[in-house]
DNA sequence: ATGAAAGCGCTAACAT
DNA sequence: ATGTTAGCGCTTTCAT
């Protein structure tokens, strides 16, 4: 932003609130801080002093002597592959995940009095300029969701040495904390479910296999369905997006007409699963059954409304803001990691 | 946050700075602030000095004298009604919109090295801390972005002076800026694609009538099946949900089984049409044509893809970005409006 | 328990 | 064209 005049008219100081409770700034400090050693009836004068003046503290000031900028970053972060349409964060928030993350952080926050800066990472020019941003101390660390694993964001922020956490675990292991859920148990969860409801000839749709999540889920999966006497699952690879499921699905159906169930990595690519079915008259569930991944809107959404696996997206975006703000308040801190069961969600698809 | 040990080591300052080019704070903060008047050697040396020591300036301390936070909020405000299914943040990314405003904020503010604060205000408690935020000086005006049309908040921002601009225009007429898209054309261009495509039993899917954009989208639709000779339209209530649109679609057919056309206030809601229009055994556009509204993600999501009315909404986000920008560096200029032209987008559905 | 005073790092007169 | 200087509003020793 260019310079101007000043937007506000002055607001009062802590000397205003001093001099209308007739104490010293130090002291109306104090009181605003909570430390004790405060005569009761001053704190008293001195509250009804800030009360009557309307006074709020200067966040710039403050952040000025202690070197905290009283905020935190949300860093949402790509590969820079994926501009194929439309801008990246229009394509980011259309994954109802995001916004779920979003809302987790800004609920933990909030009674905080902490707000996050929404940042975007999606190509190198814009990772240089979060951290250009993060370097000016705007923020007292990060909170990051990477779409992708190799992302060299979360290497770069330890390696300036602020606090930042993770929304799923880093592919290329490096000392930062992160939250997760156990995907592989979720997936176990799936392939349970589409056996109990008699299903033998089943396939998956994964996501992109550079991501740890997606290998996990896949991985998963297959241990599970090799438990349950099927050692061989068919599967196409997708990107997490609906097209990709869509396509996905149709590959399979090319090579495995037979099949009666598929696990999809995510709850997009289910939805675009069913549509591929659909489209091949195969009935959901009456011939194949499928289960999605997230229990995003998505799941509600589709018809049939997917049967899915969930994990608590925004209780785990709040741990995650949890754990960032314990790493700023004591940076020696070691890092850590909190893994979060997810449960199955039973609705038409299966 | 609580408070802690600083979490960076200090830093170089702008007196380093000037220690190792030779010269004073004042000169290396002209160079910095690109002021001239400054000898283009002298500049020279002071750039190598700046590479040199690592210098980044302390945004608080810039923000403490030329008292501008040089950050803008962007608030998301609800009704406070919407606490039905989840978290209201949740919901509100769920719809795609919002994150095409978040796109274009964020991609007119990031190239100026300012990044927003994301800022919920989903009810009067999270209204106030809002406010609160703000009013500490944390930014220096709000885009905001209502999903009522009777929200208070930008009221209560211009009453404090803080610049703020709206997407959408608010419902009780009060003197602040905003950017729109032109409503009634855009159903203008529903209307006249229906009628265009044989279409004469032809009914809408409102949004929430307290909505002005939802009543100029009726009443252009309406306004324009008159001018083609069909003065009576039938129309149904819905809340912009994709659910919303399915039952209002279900009791359009219940009371006009022979329609042979749809206007839907938005995608979403000609998405549940769509579902609805299934249910009965309508083919879509073999039986009935559906024209949405947004041309969001789900448009082309959707099977068939939706024909639908496109605003360019990052621009006007980016658009509505830029005049608070300009608002913030002159407080004096008169607040305007800026409307948008939308466009016809055809594809399967009608 | 309270006050006085010293800055935090920067910008913006003002002086030269 | 450059330097000097006075704060911006706050926290925090250090005295008392």
């Amino acid at each position: 932003m260019s310079e101007g005049r000043p937007p506000v008219p002055a607001s009062p100081t802590l000397e205003d609130v001093a001099r209308a409770a007739g104490v010293s700034r130090a002291t109306v400090s104090r009181v605003i801080n909570g430390i004790r050693n405060v005569d009761p009836a001053i704190q008293e004068t001195v509250r009804h002093a800030i009360a009557e003046t309307g006074y709020v503290p200067n966040r710039a000031a403050r952040s000025l002597v202690t070197r905290r900028a009283g905020a935190v970053a949300l860093v949402v972060s790509g590969t820079g592959e994926e501009s194929v349409d439309g801008p990246f964060h229009s394509k980011v928030f259309a994954d109802p995940f995001f916004g779920r993350v979003a809302s987790g952080v800004v609920g933990f926050l909030r009674p905080r009095g902490v707000h996050p800066i929404l940042m975007f990472a999606e190509d190198d020019e814009a990772r240089a300029q979060v951290i250009a941003y993060l370097r000016q101390g705007n923020a007292d660390g990060a909170v990051l969701v990477s779409t992708n694993a190799l992302d060299p964001l979360p290497g770069l922020l330890t390696g300036m040495g602020l606090p930042a956490v993770l929304f799923a675990r880093p592919s290329p292991p490096i000392p930062i904390s992160y939250v997760d859920v156990a995907h592989r148990t979720g997936a176990k969860l799936a392939a349970d479910h589409l056996v109990a409801v008699g299903r033998r000839r089943v396939a998956t749709v994964t996501g992109p296999l550079a991501v740890p999540a997606a290998q996990d889920r896949l991985n998963g999966f297959r241990d599970a369905m090799a438990a349950h006497g099927h050692p061989y699952v068919p599967c196409a690879e997708g990107d997490f997006t609906q097209d990709s499921g869509e396509h996905a699905m149709e590959r399979l159906l090319a090579e495995h007409p037979e099949l009666d169930g598929v696990f999809a990595a995510n709850d997009l690519m289910a939805r675009g699963a069913l549509l591929a079915l659909r489209h091949h008259g195969r009935q959901v569930p009456g011939d194949v059954s499928v289960v999605g991944f997230d229990d995003s809107s998505a799941a509600t959404a589709s018809r049939p409304p997917l049967t899915t696996i969930r994990h608590p997206v925004e209780d785990m975006a709040a741990e995650m803001t949890r754990l960032l703000l314990e790493h700023v308040d004591d940076p020696g801190r070691p890092v850590t990691s909190v893994i979060f069961e997810p449960s199955l969600v039973v609705r038409e698809s299966a």
